[in-house]
DNA sequence: TCAACCCTCCCCATAAATGGGGAGGGCGAA
DNA sequence: TTCGCCCTCCCCATTTATGGGGAGGGTTGA
């Protein structure tokens, strides 16, 4: 383990208001000598939780004209478990490109480096380094660092758990057997009819399952049920 | 970064097909020095994938049992973003009780830490390993290796993932801000009326969105496209 | 200039979901 | 023994979703 990492992950160890989470991107982009560091969450206790580096005029303006949704790094966020080097996305329409230059012209780094995070009930987060670099000092930068980068992102995402009391649901009872099934096909689309025919039961059967699954996510409707089982992992598409 | 960390991870860049991760169970095991390790992941290219050094009646006869649907290590990885020590579980049940020892009867460790990983459409893994040990040997073993098995379960999950060729959907098109919106609301329970009332919009206009979502996803019917926005991560509950 | 898409709105008819009610057998824990 | 839950099944009436059809204005990129 390095220095640096031992000597920032002590830091992050003693942290634990949101302000001083905040106040850590500019102890990580000093210690790594990256030129912007930011860690973004959207769903902790319902909100957006942001540390970052970035001017905040550039923060503002991304807020302001929606880039989030022609942003590569986020939409490659959303796609991909592994981390991501910026170089590795799709730059090709005219959108994304003007998107990148702006994004210099406000200080980002034209090389970057994104480890997508998620957590229970659709929590996610995105943490990225960026830095201005040729690509082969960029390549062997994340070569000896990509490891403290993985770690630091997730106790980051823990403390700032911590620090906005994010805390898992626990309203509602657990699914009985037959509950999680119905749920489960009729979240990949299939109708009642069709499942109550996969399940050898009746519609009628299959109704008492919905409304019982529905009353014990405290759901308001069918979709609801099956969102929430999603976000909590118990059933899958 | 440790000597067994560093090899380990040599090893494993350098695995790269199924047969061999699943043997990669064993050496993580001795190289560690634990008593079982395991590696589930539910949802890779619609299958499960298993590397483990459980004894092979035991993982039968979990899943003939439907153990998963009472074990406290499976609950809390869907709960929780932080790493689980087996402490921290619930074991307060008669029936969690009779599963540890039988566990226990089967080779598992008393002792267990737990990790757990997720991925973009609700792909989930759980990474774990358990010895037998006293609480105190245990937490200080646990608090040497913490970040080694962090480090590990991540760039297993990766190499897990290139090895099922596991890959993000690229079927359908962007939703528009609407579409997103629509689902967002209905996916949270709201009713359709009630949404076009937020939005401002009518429900014949609400219906158009729906419907169009619905083409550019392939969903079945609305709470299919619902459950395919979530899975992808454009919208949460 | 044209095509594709976004955003907006409407209609008819049918199928499905929901509100709300009823019922019984079996099993396990207190 | 009793209670709570799981699994199973049924009914009526109303509301909502869906199949399928129509329409127009604006913007952007080829």
């Amino acid at each position: 383990m390095t220095r640096k990492l031992e000597t920032f992950l002590e830091r992050l160890e003693t942290t634990n208001t949101v302000d001083d989470l905040s106040s850590l991107a500019d102890i990580l982009r000093d210690t790594y000598g990256v030129k912007n560091m930011s860690y973004l969450a959207t769903n902790l206790n319902g909100l957006p939780f942001v540390s970052s580096t970035y001017d905040p005029k550039w923060a503002q303006h991304y807020e302001d004209q929606n880039y989030m949704l022609i942003d590569p790094v986020v939409r490659g966020a959303l796609l991909q478990f592994n981390p991501l080097d910026w170089k590795q996305l799709d730059w090709s329409s005219k959108r994304t490109r003007e998107f990148f230059h702006e994004a210099v012209d406000f200080g980002v780094g034209r090389q970057g480096y994104t480890i997508p995070i998620r957590g229970p009930n659709g929590q996610a987060a995105i943490f990225a380094i960026n830095h201005d670099s040729n690509d082969a000092g960029w390549d062997r930068y994340i070569g000896e660092h990509a490891h403290d980068f993985m770690l630091i992102s997730h106790y980051f995402h823990q403390k700032a758990l911590a620090a906005t009391h994010t805390t898992e649901p626990i309203e509602g009872r657990d699914l009985s057997p037959r509950e999680l099934d119905v749920l489960k096909y009729l979240g990949i689309g299939l109708s009642r009819g069709k499942v109550a025919e996969i399940l050898k039961i009746s519609e009628h059967t299959l109704r008492v399952y919905v409304d019982s699954a529905r009353y014990k996510l405290g759901a308001l409707n069918t979709t609801h049920a099956v969102a929430i089982a999603l976000a909590r992992g118990v059933i899958a598409v």
